[in-house]
RNA sequence: GUGGCCAUGGUGUAGUGGCAACACAGCGGGUUGUGGUCCCGUUAUCACCGGUUCGAAUCCGGUUGGCCACCCCA
């Protein structure tokens, strides 16, 4: 219902605010909890639709798990020892006395599936991809937050080592294919025999350098021992190099299966280091293990891994299957990867431009321009309005804004006469057509017929 | 979990004990139907709670949140 203005009135306008009562506090997102906005959703679309296309054309079937599954699943799966477990669950009972937790990580809920649909009797292996929200209570900073997502593959039920190469590349696809260049760090951790053995000689090996090490590296040393590889601490370089090395612990059948990975990447062109002091925090891990880092001039960009992955032949048995199931998966961060992303394509994030602009005047104006702008969008045009404005300056605005080459203006006077106004925004000429043959007139233009 | 820095409109900032300012964005106008410029209007519980003070955005304490590093991880 148009209003008339009233000239009559006083022009001091503003209703002297009134003495607003205190509103409740603002509600803020929860701590490491974001929202994804328009201009960033669409680095989400492009990767979601990379990582799509390519697992799909690998043979990998989509799958979604529970965000909240029984705690014990990942208290057996991911390690009672490992921070995740111990310090980064967000672990609750529900009402009925259930101990659960959200999903931390995506690998054992999926084994998790497999195991209790009896997927061992598919062919195998059997392959299966995600892209799902996960949630770590840790402190957030640079790239890490408390609700993040992964995307994943996991291939289960086969041993060969064309797998875990497959693994690798996919991962480091995936990110070529979004615009991200990277590298794959690899290494290999043997059996969860020849890991044992290792990590043993490793401790022997520290002790005697106990009173060298800092206070965190004594803390690994008992905790955690593999970890003291990639210690950041300056001291830890040299003790490093005299340290037992993984290669010399590796038993024949898991050496022979490392250099096969590397054959098969070095086939497929994947850009990747060899990098004897990855290990990786999960127990699940045997065998291959890899991440994912971006190419990058900034060292600190360089180490933030964007993925991670590896062969995990250990866990099916931890979650009692009953039999060993060999498998081997990535999953790549995409907050961390759309920053990368972002760096890469700036562009991307600017709103898709639009061919045609429809406006109109009047109530009359603008039930007509509802139909016609349905009409063009149905006809495969890219078309954009402003229905919701009366002023046809404020629509002129936008549809400059919006970089239409076209804009179709539909009034009381063109209602009437059965026209519409086709106005070449560029040019700044316009043109009357039949109202019947605006789409086709449009599409003419746009040499689209 | 530990430590450092920080918090002023939607965004980016100024104000460092005495009237909360500027730019951009948004919305509404510039005499009943046409865009990039221009002009006008409008947009703030200074994150929250408390303390010091005649007086606090400013100083102090706490809380919440953000950024960054460590631990760890994607």
């Amino acid at each position: 219902m148009p209003m008339k203005p009233q000239p009559m009135k006083k022009p001091d306008v503003t209703p002297a605010p009134a003495p607003v009562k205190k509103g409740p506090a603002p509600i803020q997102p929860i701590r490491g909890m974001r929202d994804i906005l328009p201009a960033e959703a669409s680095y989400w679309k492009k990767l979601y639709r990379e990582a799509e296309q390519l697992s799909e054309d690998y043979g990998y079937e989509r799958i979604e798990t529970p965000v909240l599954e029984e705690t014990a699943l990942y208290v057996r799966g991911v390690g009672k020892q490992t921070d995740i477990v111990e310090k980064e669950m967000y672990s609750f009972d529900t009402a009925g006395g259930e101990h659960v937790s959200l999903r931390p990580e995506g690998t054992a809920p999926i084994m998790r599936s497999y195991i209790h649909h009896g997927m061992l009797n598919r062919p195998q292996p059997v392959k299966l991809w995600y892209w799902s929200p996960m949630f770590r209570h840790d402190r957030p900073q640079s790239g890490r937050y408390r609700e993040f997502w992964q995307f994943g593959c996991e291939s289960l039920g086969d041993d060969d080592p064309v797998l875990d190469a497959q693994m690798a590349f996919l991962a480091w696809k995936t990110l070529k294919n979004a615009g991200v260049e990277s590298v794959v760090q690899i290494n290999s951790i043997g059996t969860l025999e020849s890991r044992a053995n290792y990590k043993n000689a490793l401790v022997a090996y520290f002790r005697t350098k106990r009173h060298k090490l800092s206070e965190d590296d004594k803390k690994r040393l008992v905790k955690n021992p593999l970890r003291l590889l990639d210690s950041k601490e300056p001291e830890m370089q040299e003790l490093k190099a005299e340290a037992p090395q993984i290669m010399d612990w590796l038993d024949e059948d898991s050496k022979a299966h490392f250099m096969q990975v590397l054959e098969y990447l070095d086939e497929a062109g994947v850009s990747y280091q060899l990098d004897p002091y990855l290990v990786r925090g999960l127990d699940y891990y045997t065998m291959t293990v890899f991440e994912v880092t971006p190419v990058s001039d900034n060292a600190d960009v360089a180490k933030l891994a964007l993925g991670g992955g590896g062969r995990y032949d250990g866990l099916a048995e931890l979650l009692g299957s009953g039999r060993p199931v060999p498998a081997c998966g990535f999953a790549l961060g995409i907050e961390r990867v759309v920053t990368r992303m972002k760096e890469a394509m700036p562009d991307l994030g600017a709103p898709e431009k639009r061919d045609v602009f429809v406006a109109q005047l009047g109530e009359q104006g603008r039930k007509k321009a509802f139909a016609i702008f349905e009409e063009l969008r149905g006809s495969g045009i890219r078309a954009a309005e402003a229905l919701s404005k009366k002023a046809i300056k404020a629509q002129m605005e936008i549809a400059n804004k919006m970089g239409a080459k076209w804009a179709v203006i539909i009034g009381q006077k063109e209602v009437l006469d059965g026209t519409a106004i086709v106005r070449d925004m560029d040019a700044g000429t316009q043109e009357i057509v039949d109202a019947r043959k605006v789409v086709q007139e449009i599409k003419k233009k746009l040499g689209k017929e």
